[in-house]
DNA sequence: GTTTGCGTTAACAATTTGATAATACACTGA
DNA sequence: TCAGTGTATTATCAAATTGTTAACGCAAAC
């Protein structure tokens, strides 16, 4: 298996990850302004002309904020969102609707379907920018944690970027210590690899199965315990 | 009329926990009619008709989400955000602003202040609660992810990958795990063979039809009891 | 300019898993 | 009872997955 992108990344630390915007709209006009604001703001952004090019684009991108027009060709952004929302994948993934309807009926339908928002078109784009910005905001407060996590004989300190087992200090390069750091943040849960590839190298980068592996064996060796164990077909998972 | 509202329903059930409501507001007609609508939906509220009052009330109560009128006496909206935001108590608290103001500048400052949403009067009050309701949905699914099955002496955690069975861990290989949580979704449910074709193998691949027999017979041997029933000619189901 | 260490890949070994065939078993109705 | 049908069991082999080691490119450090 392998990931098919762009070189383009550097490492990601937990705290200052470049948030992918996906924004399905049938009018270039509004597409364009929306884009440059985000842009503007710092995120990266994707778009998509109608409904099944969002659900392809969200499928492809894995985005962690997803705007939706709701009037659009072929599939409209209700069923769009009915559809992502299905999928384990798109279960959290931040979903936005905007249109030009503003009706009761289809604004309270919208949220039902389990959207984080409904603006209505005309919107400033300065707002829209803010609104992202507060769902963002509150996104990160929820997940954002402490610096150090301790689990068992294990402490991991990304301030210092060191890790102690047992006492003693253990040095790891920077993909292991994230490697360790992400399984560790939720000890027992079991990570996919894509889930590791993409938390770990991120979306863009291309690197092969083997690759993971390596680095789990590495961090095996110096931590000298296997407390992370295989879950084969499925991925891997920290336990103490 | 009646419609399917999957979330709106979800939203319901993690009200078992009774969220607490401030809103502040110094005109009595809307704080009245946001309380009846709020409580209607099975929220508990509490109210103050000033800036002031409303700080005071977040100290007592420790609300979940407080709603702020913007231009309130003495201390308006925006300032009892950001004193409330600097306490470690409130900075998480869900905050939303009300206002009758509708300018670019005020609800940008707002949103800024780190409120999660600026709503803007009039509102109608089924549009405000489902946007209530979309920030506790969201608020929650942060918090509780665990996929986690129970029937009986059984447990199956999706996330860890590990299956309980009498208090003993049970290791599965990765079919048979997604055979045994498909039948164990729908206790007593027979499923055909062509389902758990589907479901577990997919669509795209062919296997023959012992194949299920092996796995099942695989899954009997390591939980060492018959809670899968053979429904001959049909298919099979899960009982405890 | 050389050295060092990280991140990656290649190559092969080791292991586990999954599918099939062959056979035995259980149940049904004539 | 005896076919006839459908399932259980077992062994076996192929396929998928992971473990391990070595080597290479590259960039930062010396």
């Amino acid at each position: 298996m392998i990931h098919v992108k762009p070189y383009f990344c550097e490492a990601k630390n937990s705290m200052s990850i470049l948030k992918k915007i996906l924004i399905a709209d049938d009018e270039p006009d509004i597409l364009e302004i929306i884009q440059f604001n985000l842009q503007a703001e710092g995120y990266q952004v994707i778009t998509a002309k109608n409904g099944d090019e969002a659900i392809e684009a969200a499928k492809k991108n894995q985005p962690d904020l997803i705007i939706l027009d709701i009037m659009m060709p072929g599939k409209n952004g209700i069923e769009v969102c009915n559809i992502l929302r299905i999928q384990p994948a798109f279960k959290d993934t931040l979903i936005v609707f905007l249109s030009a309807l503003s009706d009761e009926q289809t604004e309270i339908r919208g949220l039902e379907t389990g959207a984080d928002d409904y603006l209505t078109k005309p919107i400033s784009p300065k707002i829209l920018v803010s609104k992202v910005n507060a769902l963002f905001r509150r996104l990160n407060k929820d997940k954002d944690e402490t610096e150090i996590v301790t689990v068992g004989e294990l402490v991991i300190d990304r301030e210092k970027y060191m890790i102690k087992f047992k006492g003693n200090d253990i040095v790891l390069a920077r993909k292991e210590f994230e490697l360790l750091a992400l399984l560790a943040s939720k000890p027992g849960k079991v990570f996919l690899r894509n889930e590791i590839l993409n938390q770990v190298w991120g979306t863009e980068v291309i690197v092969g199965d083997r690759t993971i592996d390596v680095h789990i064996r590495k961090i095996r060796q110096k931590l000298n315990l296997d407390c992370i164990t295989t879950v084969k077909g499925v991925g891997y998972k920290f336990e103490l």
